[in-house]
DNA sequence: GTCTATACTTGGATAGAC
DNA sequence: GTCTATCCAAGTATAGAC
């Protein structure tokens, strides 16, 4: 019964491991969405993961590591979920209903503000900003597709610098995260989409397909 | 000589006290720009100022008081220069040649880092978050005031939603200072100025000016 | 692999001399 | 008002038993 119960670590034996392990990297998730990076000690990860903070430098050899492999985790989670968002769209309208269920699906669950907790921080650890960065690539190809599909009907939407247009998404994202963690609020941004959406069909309206989409 | 050259802290008998409280504060600001939230610690802050650390509980009673104080100059020193700004630009053009001016001189100067650092790690700190929304009141009526200027000519332009575009661009510039952080390098914001402005003048030309503006 | 115990460091804050 | 000295809490990381 251990199989499809609430498992519990070294009641297996040889699968103790790989368990713990990733109730660590859950745990480092969840601090850092809760209480930040400065709040996410190796103390407080532990305490959430069940198991004493040595725990965390014996699989990961320091806190970092395991914050690092936490902002992994948020990504690629998140990543599929953002793809057939962009790949299902193909007008400015619905590229912005979409946005607005994952995004503020996203926002509530917390997974921007392990990104921006882990960006806001990295200058401070030396070696941290290099290897955030790197994780952060995936993001601003994402928006670039996002911003190719939204000017994809705009006239002369092809000239559009693309890549300097997701670098102002993802700061876009990354500052209303810190602007919603800082009042509490977490509505403003649908407000916003909303607000978005009207000015959205507007452009639509005003560029309407040529003919019968491919949507078949 | 001690009142024109460099002043000494004590030399000067009934002047100590405001001058070290300056000198904290200066120094609060820099240790937020070069060290962040995390390394403005009250050792950090006293050794930048010249002074041991138990100065800074004398004068701000805590740390975190202090890195307040050293938001409000920044803040108030840059809003001058931001008010006059706005207020000089009657198109979105020289609103945008304005703004890369001043934003740029910022974003070297680090006064945005500042902001930012207060603003992601007030969560962290009970009652903070609070006093740090409200030191942000005049840096969103300002964004309002300039969105109000950029899209004063624009057909339409007064429905639209000033208050959530100007959340935006805080947003905006709070998230680009992340990401500018982040690489080291400060040079992408001034190509995005670049490549908004070319956009902005074909806005502007789409809406010549219908007489003489009022500029004389 | 997991635990307890501990060494070492740093930071917030206060006491008391001058 | 400013200084030195100190207390106490919390953090990283390691040693060693099981």
């Amino acid at each position: 019964m251990a199989v499809s119960g609430v498992r519990r670590r070294g009641t297996v034996e040889g699968a103790g491991s790989a368990q713990t392990r990733q109730d660590l990297v859950d745990a480092a998730v969840a601090a850092l969405r809760e209480v930040g990076f400065s709040g996410a000690s190796a103390r407080e990860i532990g305490r959430r993961a069940g198991c004493p903070q040595s725990q965390v430098f014996y699989h990961f050899g320091s806190v970092v590591n395991l914050l690092l492999a936490a902002l992994d985790e948020v990504s690629t989670r998140r990543m599929g979920a953002y793809r057939s968002m962009v790949a299902g769209a193909s007008s400015l309208t619905e590229l912005l209903d979409a946005a607005q269920t994952v995004l503020t699906s996203d926002l509530a669950a917390g997974d921007v503000r392990v990104l921006a907790e882990m960006i806001s921080n990295a200058p401070m650890v030396p070696g941290l900003a290099a290897e955030v960065e790197r994780r952060l690539v995936p993001w601003f190809e994402l928006a670039e597709d996002a911003v190719r599909t939204a000017v994809a009907r705009v006239p002369f939407g092809g000239l559009a610098p693309t890549a300097d247009a997701a670098r102002v998404v993802v700061a876009g994202l990354l500052g209303l995260e810190l602007l919603e963690s800082l009042s509490g609020e977490r509505r403003r941004a649908e407000q916003l989409f909303g607000r978005a959406r009207t000015f959205a069909a507007l452009l639509d309206g005003l560029n309407p397909p040529t003919s019968r989409e491919t949507t078949s």
